[in-house]
DNA sequence: TTGTAGGCGTTATCAT
DNA sequence: ATGATAACGCCTACAA
């Protein structure tokens, strides 16, 4: 507790001998004050250590200076880089980040999404496109720019930066077809309530239907985003569907454990088995052999968000949709598929 | 924009047949107001949409509901734990997060600090103890209750949530000596404005020294915190001071990135050198062999700042300090030190 | 350039 | 239990 109360611009007006409004616009309209004056100003504010009360400022300016971000698990890698890159790029520009965070539950993001707003945040950022109708309708209502990140809104109905995860995932499947593997399996996460895990399933589907090849239901299994989820979702594909000779992971964690189960139980990756993955996290890179993935750009779509939303605030016009690129990063852990028959020999 | 101004709470007195106050009170303090008013308003609130103005309410309670964080990269495995656990815990209290992270700039945590303070944070949390005088300056002023995390403060000046960074390393250390290690040499985290970095260092020397050893300069290397520095370094300790049989990470990607050029080079882990990390993420279990390490409960931390400080805005009195447990965990990446000659042979 | 005064949307005090 | 009304701390026409 502070034992004095803290001052007030009041206090620091009478201490420079001028009006709370020449304090006032002393401190942010700084030019419309002569110099003098404005120093006089200065000097009561380090006298006095005045602290200017946002709320207040707040109340008046109906702005905030705050953005609000409503994320899935902060803990997930991608969504951790991309979170500091938009708070990086909001700090420059004076303007703090109001973070909430659910583990892909839609009603705790239309809580957090209302929280949030109530608070006053002059801007929001969601992420994908799976949401209860009232989590867009409060955004709507109270006339809150906001940007939907990763996912992009084929009804252009939105302000979105993100990807095509089908397109990617297409990619990836591809690259697999043309190395000549035709019995592929999937560890996809959690389609329910993430559009972005469906419509990376839904690429291989596309991709393998395109060459009048199928991804039999025995072929797909969803598992939480997570190592360890990878590697038990590997063993139950090997035990429920054997025969596959490549597996493609809904993101680099599950392609990470399935490729760390392979090589455990000795399948030689690539040789016997290819393994893909879906995000590019650092740890991709270095192992061995490298993880062949899609690169999603996190922090940027982070950092781009915020832009985005910035320049909306400042009144600018932005397109609707920022597309982001997410090339295929081809690795070691796909090759060719093998000759003869597949795992298990 | 809205075409519409949005309701206020007069629009909802009015609608209700009810005064200003009335109507406030049905909604802050529902009990102190006849059912049947309450539903009234509530109905009226219902018509109209109306939503609370956080500011506003903020402005007259002198309390935002919001906890600030300032955090060093949020995209470390570790602290990006701890901010979704800290987010959850606020979360179902009602509260939010204001985030900031910055990449081990002193000066920009004032900064963050200061924007926090100002934006009405009901409290605070910091990482670590390095901080600039004027951080923690503007927080006693303010008198805004704050949690420093990770770092547990000797002199009990200040509230905080940690571990000893030095005792663990002295497990870690000591790990490796029972092992029969001589030589050991450390990839320490860059230790300017890090005292979990420092502390973990001289808790190796420490250990050392309490068995008539000493760790050699050349036989330390700072690097930034990750799996691609931690190769690098690992190189350069090879190059400059080779002969050590035991490897000691700052934190455990750079522990990783030792284990790989390690197994890269054909270095035997844990036959020819043994690697030990700091943390405990999720993929050192994984890994094989799993990675010898510390385990820092990273996201008890993040719930355990919020919890103390929700409780002590209740005005209940918390411990000043509580440890949290950081026990070994020795898994596969430290073994016996080598009969002869240390690598390379 | 500077000062005066009203307003931002709630809560809280004090009557009734 | 409900109603007036003064804070809360700052900004911003409008006036001087």
């Amino acid at each position: 507790m502070p034992r004095t109360p803290s001052p007030r611009l009041v206090d620091v007006a009478r201490a420079a001998g001028v009006s709370l409004a020449t304090a006032s616009r002393a401190l942010s309209e700084p030019d419309m004050v002569r110099e003098n004056t404005r120093g006089r100003v200065q000097e009561a504010v380090a006298m006095l250590g005045y602290v200017p009360h946002g709320t207040a400022r707040a109340l008046a300016t109906r702005r905030t200076r705050t953005i609000g971000a409503v994320f899935p698990p902060v803990d997930n890698p991608i969504f951790a880089g991309a979170t500091h890159a938009l708070a990086q790029e909001l700090a420059a520009a004076g303007y703090t980040l109001l973070l909430a965070s659910h583990d892909y539950d839609l009603d705790a993001e239309l809580a957090a999404t209302r929280a949030l707003v109530e608070r006053g945040a002059d801007g929001m950022v969601l992420v994908g496109l799976d949401h209860r109708p009232e989590t867009l309708a409060v955004l709507e209502r109270s006339g809150v720019p906001y940007e939907i990140t990763w996912s992009l809104d084929g009804a252009g109905n939105h302000h979105c930066v993100g990807l095509s995860h089908r397109g990617a995932s297409i990619k990836v499947a591809q690259h697999l077809l043309d190395l000549g593997h035709r019995e592929i399996a999937v560890i996809a996460g959690i389609t329910n309530n993430n559009d972005r895990a469906r419509e990376r399933l839904s690429g291989v589907r596309d991709a393998l239907a395109s060459r009048g090849l199928k991804l039999p239901a025995k072929r797909v299994i969803e598992a939480p985003f997570s190592v360890a989820r990878g590697r038990e979702a590997f063993v139950k594909l090997l035990e429920r569907a054997p025969g596959f000779t490549a597996v493609i992971g809904g993101n680099d964690p599950l392609a990470i454990g399935a490729l760390l189960e392979a090589r455990a139980r000795g399948i030689d990756v690539p040789g016997e088995m290819s393994v893909a993955g879906f995000d590019d996290i650092e740890l991709a890179g270095e192992l061995p052999p490298g993880l062949t993935t899609i690169r999603v750009p996190s922090a940027e779509i982070g950092r781009e968000a915020g832009r985005r939303l910035l320049a909306r605030l400042e009144g600018k016009t932005v397109p609707r949709v920022r597309e982001m690129p997410a090339p295929l990063i081809a690795r070691g852990t796909t090759g060719p598929a093998p000759k003869g028959k597949a795992w298990p020999r």
